[in-house]
DNA sequence: TTTTATAAATTGACAGTGTCAATTGACACT
DNA sequence: AGTGTCAATTGACACTGTCAATTTATAAAA
């Protein structure tokens, strides 16, 4: 029992109550994770967590802005490994997937808890944005290049809401497919990507102009 | 209070239960959707509800069941309006997506609420299931007249997913763009069916050989 | 009509929850 | 050594879901 917290320790400790609020969450849902649970996990008194957050909705919020952060992450690390942006989206396309399918209970809490007042965490609004950052670049590249043609807004929209329609109902099981959802995604992604592709004739007129 | 419940009672009070169930959902989320509280919206004492469902979980399924149904009952209707299977399949992805943005509510606790073993509600499935007929009918019957092409399971996977995606990150507010949702939905519902169309030269031999 | 059997509804009770106020504890500094 | 202050704990309150015991009211029996 230190008398001063330093910023290491809050930190710290914030990060042990998220891990273990995930855990709860993964393993009995929302109304599982209680605070006093958590709280026992940590071996710490019932009240103790309220001098790290502010309620429950905190805690929520700060699991979830974890959450996103890696996923943020993965993103990037894997933008960062493909210059040609039309590869680039397939490549970050498919990281999605596979983050989702690596940490579903993560993705769950994530796209599934049904959070109100989001607004009321920036942090966790500038994971969410951070994690979606590396296709909005791709895409705008791609638009420039000309390989892609429409509102860039709309198709990241479109992108993301089919990946995020697959991985989520298969996640609920509304789709129950074994693992064919890797192919599964694939042909989304492919279907996609055809769908906001440039025409050839304005693909190449556009590198003409590009190119002189 | 009658000595006997005629079905008919019973069904009523369920009904009525489930209507304040979704409305008390509606404005304070699943947590706030209390037994307590509907008891009393209903006028009965804290338990009354008990004899009307084993528990807390057995409303949310039965909620959850009948959105389903008027969602299927949507469906059939706008599948019987159209013959042509291609169009059928558009105007019901604008079903779709007209029903969750007319219900929001309905849609969120249908889709967003995490239900643990959902299969233990026969009755909630077979809905489900309802719902999804009438896309597959008409997939089936595209993939006859050969318009489309592929695994039928797969197609109906994409369209719901690209549907699905598209609606969740928009009621739950991750792509925050006002009444742009109809828009959107249209180019996605275009881009995949286009995705899942067949190649013009093999619709043509499937006419041709259909028609001798 | 009076009694009775019984389904339906109510109340009581218990464990568990989120959260605040009051209390205790322990360390850093004078 | 003493003290002020932050951190942690305990106490308490209003909730929740759920079961057991009880009461109520009515349909059938006398």
């Amino acid at each position: 029992m230190p008398k001063i917290l330093t910023p290491k320790d809050v930190l710290q400790f914030r990060q042990r109550l998220c891990d273990l609020a995930l855990k709860a969450f993964a393993e009995q849902g929302v109304e599982g994770m209680s605070l006093r649970g958590l709280a026992a996990a940590a071996g710490c008194s019932r009240t103790t967590p309220y001098r790290y957050f502010k309620d429950k909705a905190d805690i929520l919020a700060a699991v979830r802005q974890a959450q996103f952060q890696r996923l943020a992450d993965e993103n990037e690390a894997v933008a960062l490994q493909e210059n040609d942006p039309d590869k680039r989206l397939v490549a970050l396309a498919r990281c999605y997937v596979r983050f989702a399918m690596a940490n579903p209970d993560a993705y769950r809490v994530m796209f599934s808890v049904n959070q109100q007042d989001e607004q009321r965490y920036p942090a966790l609004v500038k994971q969410i944005k951070r994690a979606n950052q590396s296709m909005k670049n791709a895409v705008n590249e791609s638009l420039e290049k000309g390989s892609l043609a429409g509102d860039p807004a709309n198709i990241v929209h479109i992108l993301w809401a089919g990946l995020h329609g697959i991985v989520s109902l298969h996640l609920s099981d509304k789709l129950h497919m074994g693992r064919g959802i890797d192919e599964l995604a694939e042909v989304m992604i492919r279907s996609l990507s055809q769908a906001v592709a440039a025409q050839p004739s304005k693909q190449a007129a556009a590198r003409r102009v590009r190119e002189g």
